[in-house]
DNA sequence: CTGAAAGCGCTTACAG
DNA sequence: CTGAAAGCGCTTACAG
């Protein structure tokens, strides 16, 4: 079954393809009547326009891309699903690439979007990523950018974030607050602003809280995987090192360290609590259930493509866009490995 | 910065955009040097053609869309993983849309396809379609579709499955081989193909094994998560049920069951053995580990993006489709909960 | 080997 | 209020 094309509906009603286009987009200057007959027979025979011929009008593809460091990945699943629901209330349809956390990938994957000639993109930058240029590019095309989660101070854009030294402060405070000293961090990669910053709240909550920083007692989790906390821990008990608690940078390794600490039979939280990020749906199911922090992943999405709109909106006002920065709210959820 | 066109190329070389748009595609009827200059002016300024000029005239959109029950979910999520990574080895872009299980918002997110002139859909039908008709239009629209996972043994198209009764068997004879009797099923909600067949699957087991299947036993999951798990299993300990093992049909559910007898202080898997399917990651993380059937997403997911590309190439060629089933081989996965 | 021309299915400025 | 016409950026059958 051949698409119906606006000839088609003109032929059939005998009037002219401009006429029913018109019609169809409620243009003020053709007679109700007509609009009436057009949107009738249009729904009769489940016509839908061509979004390739109306774009390579209006140069509006209705399409957006995301770009995220990982698929199969808890948090990035929500934003995803935040991304995709709000899109869809407006029409829009979503390409979703992976950059593996690669930043070759990432290059990569932009420039398909670009000649995908989508109205905007997402991006969380992936861990490796060094370089910006190819964020710039996005801007050049006059394409709108919004980043999330993963940021960089640098990229002239807007971002939708949480304020993760606030946020890793607040639970470190936790944990001293229920009488641990001596408090180690499973931090994430060097790279990334938000391990930086979740390392740095790390440290100013002890500090502020009279507690020594002592670097022995940071390790870092290139992959942020159950596996690097489970051998971080190891580490730890086997070489008796003083600890009574764990921050981690995220739930995979605290879910590591949890496993590691119940096959030593050390009790958890009162010999070594373990506090995670993320509030991941793992957190709430193992035994103990892991504290951590709730990153609301389906809102910042939903949030990113409202930006998106208003960016949008502003271009087509021939307003200049004012690019902002979003920080959603995070929550610390206690749970029983605290 | 606008985006450069065949004529931008055309006149900045001095020939006309016929010779370029052919010697960009290799046309033999081109001369090597003439080819040798567009590419490599191409290549210069960076051009990339207009994909939806292009649809216009091929009427490929180089463009296919994938309908999912449920957005966060390991096992859709490692689908996802391996339809995108071979979809984007092909030069072809991934939409991505979500049922939530609802037989109304499936028919809409396949109507939003057809109308982006996808050329084909990836589709895992939701617990709630009772009716085939959303189906048929795809074919109708001459739209190459292939079916994962979650099948119908009606649908006129290719699938990619496993085999639910021989993986569900599989796992049933694991729990009698460690002497288990008394073996409960935590099964899914009563539409779906696979959560019949492995229904099907575990009576048989009991059956063949010289077991009375006892209706009592059955337990419905409608939503498959975890807290139907915990509820069903608390259930079965306050009624005091004879009940020595649990096959869910999925692993959340026998994640919930997991916690439901740890807080329960019973003995795992000595008083009551517990059985998952899927394998996703979380059933190596708890503790106890969870044994199940691994279920291998990315796989079918690749498997299916090829089903697609040789059923376009048929089409092509002008030759008749033949539909395929292709199932995926599954394994037991041993753990410590069995 | 090269290029003029038609046409894919829309949108919209313009004429009547 | 209606419609003829131009044009978006490609591809390709056809002419030379």
């Amino acid at each position: 079954m051949k698409n119906l094309t606006l000839r088609d509906i003109a032929s059939a009603l005998n009037i002219s393809v401009t006429t029913v286009s018109k019609a169809l987009k409620n243009y003020p200057d053709v007679s109700v009547k007509t609009k009436e007959r057009v949107k009738a027979y249009a729904e009769k025979v489940n016509f839908t326009p061509n979004s390739f011929a109306a774009y390579l009008r209006t140069h509006e593809s209705k399409t957006v891309g995301i770009v995220i460091p990982r698929l199969n990945h808890f948090f990035f699943s929500s934003i995803l699903r935040g991304i995709i629901t709000e899109a869809e209330k407006h029409e829009y349809m979503t390409f979703i690439l992976c950059s593996d956390e690669s930043y070759e990938l990432e290059k990569t994957q932009i420039q398909r979007l670009l000649n995908k000639n989508v109205d905007g993109i997402f991006l969380s930058i992936a861990d490796k990523t060094h370089d910006l240029t190819h964020i710039q590019n996005i801007m050049d095309k006059d394409t709108n950018l919004v980043i999330f989660d993963k940021y960089s101070k640098l990229t002239p854009c807007s971002s939708v974030v949480i304020d993760d030294r606030k946020a890793a402060y607040t639970a470190v405070e936790h944990l001293i607050k229920k009488g641990k000293k001596r408090i180690a961090h499973f931090r994430g990669p060097l790279l990334p602003q938000n391990s930086i910053d979740r390392f740095l709240g790390y440290r100013q909550a002890l500090e502020e809280n009279g507690i020594e920083y002592d670097k022995d007692l940071v390790f870092i989790c290139d992959e942020i995987n159950d596996s690097e906390g489970y051998d971080h821990m190891q580490q730890i008990l086997d070489q008796k090192m003083d600890v009574d608690a764990i921050f981690a940078v995220a739930d995979l390794p605290a879910v590591g360290a949890i496993k590691c600490l119940i096959e030593n039979k050390v009790q958890i939280p009162e010999e070594i609590a373990v506090m995670g990020f993320s509030n991941w749906l793992i957190s709430s199911l193992i035994t103990p259930s892991l504290s951590t922090i709730d990153q609301p992943g389906e809102l910042m999405g939903r949030k990113a493509f409202q930006v998106f709109l208003d960016e949008r909106d502003t271009k087509k006002r021939n307003e200049p866009v004012v690019f902002q920065k979003y920080e959603i709210e995070t929550t610390l959820i206690e749970r029983k490995s605290t």
